[in-house]
DNA sequence: GCATGTGGCG
DNA sequence: CGCCACATGC
């Protein structure tokens, strides 16, 4: 693998942020992005666009709501989409490829809704799933990122008032335990590694004028095993990409992996 | 009155239009402008941008359907909105106001929707109305302007096809007859008055590239008494407005008078 | 707040 | 085609 930098971004709706998803492109540069929320079905995803601005896309798509997708300089290989685990679902929530020998899985983790209602029993059942899907299919010695939105603020530092946030969906005891659990198979949330101390948001609510005043929560995440923790260089948010006139929810957070 | 320049545009939602309405403002610095389906109270019209473009409004809005206004860079005065005739009619389709001395009506005419339709019958109803109003409020010796979406094409020359368009609502007879009756008031259309022969439209369909086919039809008009219509030095269609991204599917129309 | 879809209207 | 309204998800 030579140096690469991995993106993931919730753009919430690839159609109706496609503008802004071509501008980031151009000046970031990044090797690999996850995309998550597309909001499109494979057939609408804009793949004219992304390819002119130079990437290739492996797409999971899905009608109004979830959709995934991994763009990449070079054509994602032996693309995988779901868990496919035999559970009935519906659910356009993960999409796998393989980009200059690492893998590289794009995770939309369901929102959870209000805690115990059916779709937090789902949030909750779908980590455990995605620890299997990994347990059956990689090793935690192989370069291996997973990267997305998580919809889970690991620790205090990852929200914005923890007080506030005590019990809420996205910071509640069970959601936290669920994502230890998953990362237990060998997963290092890169931006942590690195910055031990750094509150920094991924996420803020559209309203209240969350983002002006910075009330948000780190809740997208890049994920990566061992192998590649070791080439770890940087990793951050892309704050900027929040800002402007209709930007998605979710900033673009990334790490850096130098080669090896 | 100083030398004038009054237009009449249906902006089909002055919100969604603001940014083109501004633009357009700064570049053709009308000194009257007539907005028609404004589709937003008077509460909900953006009179900051507008003032801030250097125009102050008369608004007589309603909520999701028709509303109108008069633009004027001097604050219009005596406004009046609605034909006031006692007849029961919730539809915000006229809104009166003297700028510069001369007397401005911006109308939004029904559009009548199927030939003998309830709609229909309210349309030539409307008309009538509208002769009245005249009748008793003016005289034809007045400086007066109606500016608007009159919905109604007065001759062969005002629709793309003449024999597509037979017997269809715009162009039949009994709407021409409606608008002649008003006309007979002592009103000019200012368009036709100096282009006898000019084949010019104001709509365009947005579906069936219309517009790019130019398959029009003209049916926003400035008309004129005749202390106007003597000082008439240039009328037309600004199709230009009408081109781009997000346009309205109408272009504004314009009459210019000089000093007298 | 800002997306999505649906359905009415022109 | 592109407004509006309304419902629904996050």
């Amino acid at each position: 693998m030579a140096g690469m930098k991995i993106a993931a971004w919730n753009v919430n709706s690839v159609r109706a942020r496609l503008d802004r998803l071509v501008e980031w492109l151009k000046n970031t540069q990044p090797d690999v992005v996850c995309l998550q929320e597309l909001k499109c079905t494979d057939a609408e995803f804009p793949r004219e666009a992304v390819l002119e601005a130079g990437y290739h896309a492996a797409v999971h798509g899905q009608k109004t709501y979830n959709g995934v997708a991994i763009l990449a300089r070079t054509p994602p290989q032996d693309v995988v989409s779901g868990l496919s685990d035999g559970v009935e679902d519906s659910h356009a929530r993960v999409i796998a490829a393989t980009v200059d020998g690492v893998r590289v899985v794009s995770v939309y983790a369901p929102n959870g809704q209000q805690v115990d209602s059916p779709a937090y029993v789902y949030k909750l059942e779908f980590y455990a799933r995605l620890r299997r899907y990994l347990d059956t299919r990689h090793k935690p010695g192989e370069p291996l990122a997973l990267c997305g939105d998580w919809n889970v603020a690991p620790e205090d530092l990852d929200v914005w008032d923890p007080v506030a946030w005590q019990g809420q969906t996205l910071f509640t005891e069970k959601e936290k335990a669920a994502w230890r659990e998953l990362c237990a198979f060998g997963l290092t949330d890169t931006f942590r590694s690195l910055y031990p101390a750094e509150k920094k948001f991924s996420w803020w609510d559209y309203r209240m004028l969350a983002f002006q005043k910075n009330q948000g929560v780190r809740i997208d995440h890049v994920l990566a095993t061992g192998p590649l923790v070791k080439r770890l260089t940087a990793a951050g948010v892309d704050r900027e990409a929040r800002k402007g006139k209709q930007p998605s929810d979710h900033a673009p957070v990334w790490a850096e992996f130098k080669a090896g």
